[in-house]
DNA sequence: AGCTCCATGTAAGTCGTTACATGATTCA
DNA sequence: TGAATCATGTAACGACTTACATGGAGCT
């Protein structure tokens, strides 16, 4: 489990409120990590439990009629936090439904197949400028959060700090581009595939169950 | 959820057991979508309750005293798996643990960074390595599933049956080059990002958090 | 008699998604 | 006065994991 982590992660830059953490979450983490609002509201009432985090509740208003949370990293938390970066966890299991669909792409029409690669390609095109983006604002140290954490940080880590970041981005953009290619491929592995053919053949039908129904 | 459809599509090479079910699972689909033995016989129990597939129960052994229930798959199994295959599927939302970690290596000393991306490599040569041998397979046919597959289909689609799996699995082999690269880069990084420190220094501390507790 | 493989499940619990539900504050 | 934003949750459900549980068949 990495939601917790990630929100220990946030916390260290200074206490935010449940809302302010959906936001920065939807800002940074999300692109490596997806996580509903809700379950990051029920996620913090536990690691307050677990005495992870302190909440400070706040009168909100001009008449204190609502109250807001924000939430603190405790030393328990901080601790934690380090403890899971310093962990190596044994990796995530593969799940990919685009490669298991590609690898059964015989039982549709060529259009079809080459709609998948498209798709494909051009979900990992917008990752891959939303991601380019970011890295470009980690660089210019823009973001609201890493001013933050820089603000508290010694001068001589700041390096390190955005360097790792910047790190992890490039990963990605990489990966976008890698699922790119492989697109790519794909779309030219359809168009051997039916080069010379009658575009009346061009469907390769899905062979009759054994029991019928 | 591409459990089922992943079932199906083993089905579709004709009727098998859970327990045959989850042998050739374990050794073709799970390179993409791991599952547990048990999750298997249950979602069969209920694509069996849906009319997506037929158990035909048979006894087992010589004296009957057990039964063995080999599921087939049915018309409306056969059409479902089409359609799921034309399916162009919202994709599947980003999530890695081991990059959310890599955002957060300030915390944690050099040497630890390190072991972090040499993990990350070791998990990724293996995978690359045992994804290979899959290929190799399959250009040959040699793999029960694959030679089941084709010994039902018409010879002028086996080319595409194949292509469409080789093409997948060279994907993935792809994806594990780039992770294996981007794991590189990273222990470079780590290197500039030490040269010229004393090794008593080279230990970036997590900042006291505000809140003790 | 004992080991390995074949074969089928149940139960409890965690993690995550989707939908629902409410209300205050701020600004135009 | 109304819209956008701030703010906090609950409930039901579905997907997946982990652990448990059983027993026959085939072979040595």
């Amino acid at each position: 489990m990495s939601l917790r982590h990630a929100l220990l992660a946030l916390l260290e830059a200074g206490p935010m409120t449940g809302y302010e953490l959906a936001k920065q979450f939807d800002e940074t983490v999300a692109y490596l990590w997806r996580a509903q609002h809700s379950q990051i509201y029920t996620e913090l009432r536990r690691l307050e439990q677990e005495g992870l985090v302190v909440a400070n509740p706040q009168p909100r208003g001009a008449r204190a009629l609502a109250t807001k949370r924000p939430y603190s990293l405790t030393a328990t938390g901080a601790e934690e936090l380090q403890r899971w970066v310093a962990e190596v966890e044994p990796p995530a299991p593969v799940r990919d439904p685009a490669y298991v669909k590609a690898t059964y792409l015989e039982y549709v029409s060529p259009q079809i197949a080459r709609e998948q690669f498209r798709a494909h390609r051009a979900h990992y095109e917008a990752l891959r400028d939303r991601w380019e983006r970011h890295v470009d604002e980690l660089e210019l140290r823009s973001t609201a959060l890493l001013r933050r954490r820089l603000a508290d940080a010694p001068a001589d880590t700041h390096d390190a700090i955005v360097a790792y970041k910047v790190h992890t981005y490039r990963g990605l953009i990489e990966r976008a581009r890698t699922e790119i290619s492989w697109a790519e491929c794909g779309l030219a592995l359809v168009d051997r595939l039916t080069a010379g053919l009658d575009p009346a053949d061009q469907v390769e039908p899905i062979r009759p169950p054994g029991v019928p129904r």
